[in-house]
DNA sequence: GGGGCCCGTGACAACGTTGTCGCCCACCGG
DNA sequence: CCGGTGGGCGACAACGTTGTCACGGGCCCC
C-alpha cells in the first residue's frame, strides 16, 4: 500500500481511503490511485485489516465428516449463508473424537473465527465457555451440549418416530421392532425415546422389540428372524437412521417373508428400490440454515448494543413422513390381509 | 501478550519466547509466565502471527456444490490432508457459475491462502496467472484449466467409458446407447469422446446411439423406446454420471423390455437395486487427497529452495469397473441368451 | 476584509505478534 | 585483576492496515 502511494504520489491514508471507497478523496485523485494499484497489481492484505478491526469476517463449522452426506448438505447450507453475510467459512471433520474437535475449536479460535458452529461429539462442553467467554457466539446443531449457555438447534426426532410409529399402527400393524443404531449417539437414544413412548401412548406397550447397533450381517439376520418367529412375531420395524436402514435392507433378502419398514433418513434411490422405502425425512439444509442464521443474529446483536447478550435459544425443526410403500398392503381401516 | 508479561513481570519478548517453546529462557521463568498466561486466560492472535511470518496455515478449496456427496468426499480428503500439515482448510461453492468461482477466489487471495485447489467452472483461466503470480500454488482438480500453468489432478473419463464399453460387448451386447449429462461439462464430453472412440476401436462404430442432457423424463422414455425398438434396436446403455443413471433407472421403469446398464459413478444401495447396477466407479478421496499432496509438495517445494518452480504436472486417476447385475445374463463366451 | 467552515489530504499511532540486536551479569582462564 | 564468553532477557522495529487528529486552502457570509 506504501508502494502504491508512493506510485501514486499521494499518502499512505488516501490510498486506504480509495481501497474503502471512503469518501472525502477528489474523484481525479481516486483515479490516480486505482490507476496504480492496477499498475503494481496490489491486493490489500485482509489478515492485517482484521488486525486493525478485530473482526475476521470468518467462521468455524465442525462437523463430524465432511464426507457425509448429512453434514455436506448442512455444511453447504452453512456456507451459502455465510456467504450471504460475506463470511467465509472455515471448516472441519472431528471425526467423532471429542478430543479432536476440541483441538479443531481452538486453532478455530487462534485464528479468531468470529463465530462457531459445532456439532457436539459429546454433550458436555463446560471447557468451552471460558473459551469463549461472551466474545464468540456458538451454536450447537444436531445435538444439544451441556455446560454452556449456547443456542442449539435439533431436530424432533421424537415426533419423527412417533410419526413412523403411528402411521404403521394406522395401517394394521400391532407389533413392531425398532433398530436403533449405537446408543452413544444422543440421537440415537433421543429415536428410541421416541418409540418408548409412542407405543406407551398407543396402549400397544407389549409390541416393542429394541435393539441398538452397530450390527454385523449375521447377527442382524438372526435377530430379524427371532423377532418375526411366531403369531406373536412383528410385522413392521422402524430403524433409527440410514445406514441402519441399508444394513436392514440387505439383512431382509435373506429373510423368507417381507417385513414393513420405515426409515429414518431419506435417502437418494429410496424410491427406486422394491419396495420403495417410507422414510422419516429430516432436513439438513434447513438445520445449517437455521444454524447460521441463529449465529449472525448473535454476531448482529453483538455489533449493535453493547447490552448482555440474550438468554440462549432452542429451535427444533419438524421431520416430515415421506410415505412411499414398505409400510405393507394393509388398509388404514386396519383390515390386515 | 503485553498482559501476560505485566503480569508475570517479564518483557513482552519473553513471554513470545514462552509460548513459541523457544530456548533461552530459564525453566523457572517460563513455568511463571505460564501461570499468568493460564490466569488471565491469554490466547494467542495468529491473526498478528501470519501477518509477521506471511503465511498464513491455510488453503483454499472452491467445488461446485458442498452439498453433492461427490465433492463433499473430495472436500473431506482434502481437509485430512491439510490438518496433517497443520494448515487449515476455507471452502466454497462456486454453483458453476465462473463469476461466483472467481469471486472466491479473490476473497481467498485477500486472505493470503497458502494455496488453492479449485474445481473449475470453466476451462479458461487466464486470469487467475497475474492473480496468483508464483507466490500461491494452484491446483485444478476433477477437470483442467487453460491459460495457466498449473497442476491438475483428472481421473481417466474416456479409459472408464472404454471399460464400460468392453464390458458390454464381452457380455455378448451388439449395439449400445449413450446418455450423457449437459455437454457443457468437460466431463460429459470426455467421456462421450470416450464412447465413441471405444465404439470405434472395437469396430462396431455402426451401434452408437448417442444422447446428452438435460433429460426430462417423458422424452427419456420415448428416446429409449426409439432406440430398442426394432431388430436393430440397442440391448445396452452407458450413462454419463450418476444422476442420468438415476434417471434412467427411473425411465426403465416405463418400458416393457429389459435393458442393460453400466452407470458411470458409484452410489450407495446401488447393489440393493434390482437388478444391482455395474458401475464405472471413480474415488473422489483419492481425487482429493492427490491434489491436496500435489499442492503441499509446491508448497514444501516454495519453502525449501528459492528456485524456479518445476513444470505443471498432471495426474490422472483411473477408474475401476464394479461388476453387479445390470448387464444382462449373456455369458462372455458371447452365447447370448 | 476577517472569521468561520468544509473539503481534501497527510502524519502518526495502534492492532498483536516475531526477528534482530544489544545489554547485563556470572563465570572462566590467564 | 582483566578480557572474553555465553546464557538470560529486554528494547525496538517491522508486518500492512485503519482510526484519529491536524493542517492548509478555498469559499461563504456578515
Amino acid at each position: 500500500m506504501v508502494d502504491v502511494a508512493k506510485h501514486a504520489h499521494v499518502s499512505l491514508k488516501t490510498v486506504s481511503r480509495v481501497v474503502n471507497d471512503e469518501p472525502g478523496v477528489r474523484p481525479e485523485t481516486a483515479d490516480r490511485v486505482r490507476e496504480s494499484i492496477r499498475a503494481l497489481g496490489f491486493r490489500r492484505n485482509d489478515g492485517a485489516r482484521q488486525l486493525r478491526q478485530g473482526r475476521t469476517s470468518s467462521i468455524g463449522l465442525v462437523v463430524e465428516d465432511i464426507g457425509n452426506p448429512f453434514y455436506s448438505a448442512l455444511t453447504g447450507a452453512v456456507e451459502r449463508v455465510a456467504r450471504g453475510h460475506e463470511h467465509l467459512l472455515m471448516s472441519a471433520s472431528a471425526e467423532g473424537s471429542a478430543e479432536r474437535e476440541r483441538s479443531i475449536v481452538e486453532a478455530f479460535l487462534d485464528r479468531r473465527v468470529d463465530g462457531l458452529i459445532i456439532v457436539p461429539a459429546e454433550a458436555e462442553h463446560a471447557w468451552l465457555t471460558p473459551e469463549v467467554g461472551d466474545r464468540t457466539p456458538v451454536v450447537f446443531v444436531d445435538r444439544p451440549a451441556t455446560g454452556i449457555a449456547a443456542d442449539a438447534v435439533l431436530i424432533d426426532n421424537r415426533g419423527g418416530v412417533r410419526s413412523a410409529v403411528e402411521h404403521l399402527v394406522a395401517h394394521g400393524h400391532r407389533r413392531l421392532g425398532f433398530l436403533g443404531d449405537d446408543g452413544s449417539f444422543w440421537t440415537a437414544r433421543e429415536r428410541r425415546a421416541g418409540f418408548e413412548a409412542s407405543l406407551h401412548n398407543l396402549g400397544a406397550a407389549e409390541g416393542g422389540n429394541i435393539a441398538m447397533g452397530p450390527y454385523e450381517l449375521d447377527d442382524l439376520v438372526a435377530l430379524l428372524r427371532a423377532w418375526t418367529d411366531g403369531p406373536d412375531g412383528i410385522s413392521a420395524v422402524v430403524t433409527g437412521n440410514n445406514r441402519v436402514t441399508a444394513q436392514l435392507l440387505h439383512a431382509v433378502r435373506q429373510l423368507d417373508s417381507p417385513l414393513s419398514l420405515v426409515g429414518f433418513d431419506d435417502f437418494e434411490y429410496a424410491d427406486l428400490l422394491d419396495p420403495p422405502v417410507t422414510v422419516v425425512s429430516q432436513n439438513p439444509d434447513a438445520l445449517g440454515e437455521q444454524a447460521a442464521h441463529a449465529l449472525f443474529s448473535r454476531l448482529d446483536a453483538q455489533a449493535g448494543s453493547d447490552g448482555r447478550p440474550s438468554a440462549a435459544r432452542q429451535i427444533v425443526l419438524p421431520t416430515r413422513l415421506i410415505v412411499r410403500g414398505s409400510t405393507g398392503r394393509h388398509d388404514t381401516d386396519g383390515s390386515a390381509s
